[in-house]
DNA sequence: CGCATTTGACCAGCGC
DNA sequence: GCGCTGGTCAAATGCG
């Protein structure tokens, strides 16, 4: 074990630490970025190990998940919008960002989690795809009965807004948001039936961070001719971490490259099937495995891994 | 030609 | 009621 895996291991996480700290944690190991993986230290399991109870707070406050509400956020500040922060915060943290609440992020990305997803319920409710019909025929009665799509937002470094996850996207919209300079992307799955949609924007306070909202969940496999096999899909089904479009040269720019450090942290191994750009270390990709942090987040979001056909 | 992207317009919800 | 904002649509355009 390297000292830089001790200090991991000794490094004391705050009870509401996000998955993006995870996912950012700082290193001195820059071989990191060579290979695009972040060793084992890094990984979710190790990081709960380090801190016992890490895991209830993980889940109650990091992600948010409340036996209320289907959404799932990871959370982090929000730090120039000067939104108010929950209660929930608590203490501060040494990594990039100060400290997380279940708030914040989730309020900032899900701010349609209300309004818009109403909208978007009724919308889809009425099967009508031409603008006349959405102004007529909606009730709100449908919405209430009407599950909430799961909503899991990631936010990764990476220098590309658009992070391949293996399944295809067609862009249908893109806006301007408030309070940021860069615009919110708007991507829908193009399988048939498959109504999952993916959010991309970029962080305002920090440009390298993009942020990625995805809602529904995919009811396919991984399209074949992208990943081959659908075992390999439920590898990728987090729908954020897909290193095909990552060179080495995007890894060595960013201290925390997207790919490799959500996989990272996640406990998420990437398949190499079909991509060269990633030159793999075996033996990592093997630990990941065997730490078990992959099943610990199907636990987690059960429902993102993969929506088997009823 | 088929598919993806762009982009302006439109709509609904919310706060005032 | 009005303005703001986020989300979506769909025609136009681009591209392989």
């Amino acid at each position: 074990m390297s000292n830089e895996t001790k200090d991991l291991y000794n490094y004391q996480y705050p009870p509401s630490f996000s998955l993006y700290e995870l996912m950012t944690l700082p290193t001195s190991t820059p071989s990191y970025g060579n290979n695009g993986y972040v060793p084992p230290s890094y990984s979710l399991g190790d990081c709960l190990q380090s801190s016992p109870g890490a895991y209830d707070s993980l889940l109650q406050k990091t992600f948010a998940i409340s036996p209320s509400s289907s959404e799932v956020f990871n959370s982090y500040i929000d730090q120039d919008s000067k939104r108010e922060v929950s209660n929930d915060v608590i203490g501060e943290t040494p990594t990039r960002v100060s400290a997380s609440s279940c708030s914040s992020e989730a309020d900032h990305l899900g701010e349609d989690s209300g309004k818009s997803q109403r909208k978007r319920e009724l919308v889809g409710d009425g099967g009508e795809t031409n603008q006349s019909s959405k102004k007529v025929g909606k009730t709100k009665k449908n919405e209430e009965k009407k599950q909430r799509e799961p909503r899991v937002s990631f936010m990764t470094k990476s220098e590309v807004d658009h992070l391949e996850d293996g399944y295809r996207w067609r862009k249908y919209g893109q806006k301007a948001v408030k309070n940021s300079i860069y615009p919110r992307s708007y991507y829908r799955c193009t399988t048939q039936k498959c109504n999952v949609k993916k959010r991309v924007e970029r962080s305002f306070q920090d440009p390298t961070v993009v942020i990625t909202t995805y809602e529904g969940q995919h009811n396919h496999p991984l399209p074949t001719n992208l990943r081959g096999s659908s075992a390999t899909a439920a590898m990728y089904s987090a729908d954020f971490m897909t290193p095909r479009s990552f060179t080495h040269d995007m890894f060595r720019s960013s201290a925390y490259s997207s790919g490799g450090s959500a996989a990272g942290a996640l406990g998420y191994g990437y398949e190499q099937s079909g991509y060269g750009s990633v030159n793999a270390n075996p033996n990592t990709h093997q630990e990941y495995h065997q730490g078990g942090e992959y099943e610990l987040l199907k636990e987690i979001f059960p429902s993102i891994f993969f929506k088997q056909e009823p």
